[in-house]
DNA sequence: ATAGATTATTGGAACGTTCCAACTTTTAGT
DNA sequence: ACTAAAAGTTGGAACGTTCCAATAATCTAT
């Protein structure tokens, strides 16, 4: 880090090569890492460049033509730890490979998202890593495409169609989870989570498929909507405990969800694990130390980020690679609430 | 948002231009709003825009002189909530200022966070907003300034000097959760937190300040080094509890921490609120729904992220002016855990 | 109708880089 | 020593915008 010059003008490269008694040319090339430069002319730029505390203009070469080094992360909900850590992963693996993260937080908002995406098409991002905001149109997918900007959608996919994903199996990860509480005696067990209207498709259907490999009837009652946060996993998990309802265990959408529920089990004196299952969804950090600590199935989030950019720099690496799809392949974490 | 033109090359303002027969000037003047040019002429250019789809190139622009409209944010853990909403608190201030964010985050690392400010500064960033790295250098606040960027330093300060900064009033905060345990009743109360060697003076200091007001003397052993997260509240939780020595509250450095330590509660069968008293620090979104519901100094995080963007947006706006110090001012905010 | 003022429009240089084509210097082969 | 090839270096145009200075069109007052 260099702060010798006065902060008065910019240094350009046509002062390096003056210092240097070169060409601008000849320092574009050097700096540049040619090697059509000799040896010596070389040390002499790079010297003079650090002499002068030369820095790069990036905006200048962009113009040029030189591909741009950002990348445009959407997410939507960096208040679940989960998005955090993905996000966290995906931005190491941006910042490894020399890039720099544009990051945009739509809340759910489709029009943020969409004013976010084109401000990011300004920019002149070189690829966009999109976590599509709820009731994002297909379309989207097309316009972005028609943008000339490669892009990878993760963790929510919108929909077949041809364009690179990396998230989870959904279904496989709740599958396990129902399976092993029905193996631990469980046969009515809910699941806890889920926007009303909003199909959890994958989800449920990996809870359907663990029910039904084993005949246990599915009860339509119990599938609980919850908004798919804390407030929604507490909300929810209150309402059943005071219906008294016979339900003895509970798959969570998502750990958050979890952790709510959890709160709302203790509010009442009950125990996780003893009173009542529980199987969260992600293994977040923080679930590691709730209070009892949570059984859930484990993507491995911030491995799941690196993977998501990892998609999107092959992607740009090769335009015309075939469709990628990146799925983690979840696995049981047993703690103590299941 | 307009996806209408073939894909083929970038329209530029020369060719909006010749679709509505005036100079590229004209076209310049009318984007940027303008008032010198005719009503009638303006609404020719803005229809030639739309109709071609065109989009401004930014980097022309800068390199011509206009102002960048990106802002570096640099945080070093984003696994810890607080910071996570302090960063949505900024973005959404940012955005909403018509600017973008380049987020980067250094895990403590004081390579990566320099690393990721001479890329910011290549890419012209329009500011910075810093959450130093432990063990920072000061002399980093002078080198960014050669550099001619606004900066401001948010949450960790950087010792004194005469940098914007944000953050909340730490000591403050800790000198309420103390004084409430003392006045229900304990006096022997741990400080839980801080990492042993660096000086955690300001909390520290609130906790002590709030002891002597109630003439309690203070007592070496009931500070309690801990790892800022979690991990680091249940470890020394749990230590604290087989020691068995005589404490029956805390206060904690931060929310996870005593999420941490809520849980090493929880193993031993132990009920925080009633067994033992813990209070948190920050008031995270997690900490209203954590079993049970924690206790905590409320700082707003999201609000103070911002601030923190409105403390650098100030700057950016009026580099000349002093030096600018907004600290959030805490409440206690009583849930069952004290 | 016309000077003078006012309003509307425009050409062109500049920002800092890249890269081609052209030029110069060195080397190798005879 | 001379030529051909190879190696090293360079001027200048181009990227898309902004903005100044200059020009063109319109209006106002006589």
């Amino acid at each position: 880090m260099n702060d010798n010059p006065p902060p008065s003008r910019a240094i350009t490269i046509v002062q390096v090569a003056a210092e240097a008694n070169v060409s601008k040319s000849t320092v574009s090339l050097v700096l540049k890492g040619s090697l059509l430069i000799k040896g010596d002319t070389a040390e002499r730029v790079r010297a003079a460049a650090i002499k002068l505390g030369y820095v790069y203009n990036r905006r200048a070469g962009e113009l040029r033509g030189n591909a741009s080094n950002a990348i445009g992360v959407i997410i939507n909900d960096l208040m679940n730890p989960f998005f955090a850590e993905i996000l966290v992963g995906i931005e190491r693996k941006l910042v490894e490979a020399g890039y720099v993260v544009l990051m945009a937080h739509t809340n759910e908002s489709v029009e943020i998202q969409t004013k976010v995406l084109m401000s990011m098409r300004e920019q002149n991002a070189a690829g966009i890593l999109l976590c599509p905001a709820l009731n994002t149109p297909r379309t989207l997918l097309k316009t972005i495409e028609s943008w000339g900007i490669p892009l990878a959608v993760f963790v929510r996919n919108l929909g077949p169609g041809d364009y690179d994903f990396a998230g989870s199996d959904n279904e496989l990860g709740v599958y396990l989870a129902t399976t092993h509480l029905l193996n631990a005696g469980h046969t009515k067990i809910a699941f806890l989570g889920g926007q009303k209207g909003v199909v959890q498709s994958q989800r449920l259907t990996g809870y359907k498929a663990a029910l039904s490999k084993k005949s246990v009837a599915f009860n339509a009652d119990w599938v609980l909507p919850a908004k798919p946060n804390r407030q929604g996993g507490y909300d929810t998990m209150s309402a059943l405990l005071s219906q008294k309802k016979d339900v003895t265990a509970a798959v969570c959408y998502n750990d958050i969800v979890a952790f709510g529920a959890l709160s709302a089990l203790g509010e009442r004196g009950l125990r996780a694990g003893q009173d009542f299952a529980l199987i969260g969804f992600d293994n977040v950090l923080d679930s590691a130390h709730s209070n009892p600590p949570l059984s859930t199935v484990d993507i491995r989030p911030s491995e799941l980020g690196e993977q998501c950019a990892q998609v999107l720099l092959q992607r740009i690496q090769n335009p015309n690679a075939q469709r990628q799809l990146y799925l983690a392949k979840p696995t049981l974490l047993l703690r103590q609430t299941a």
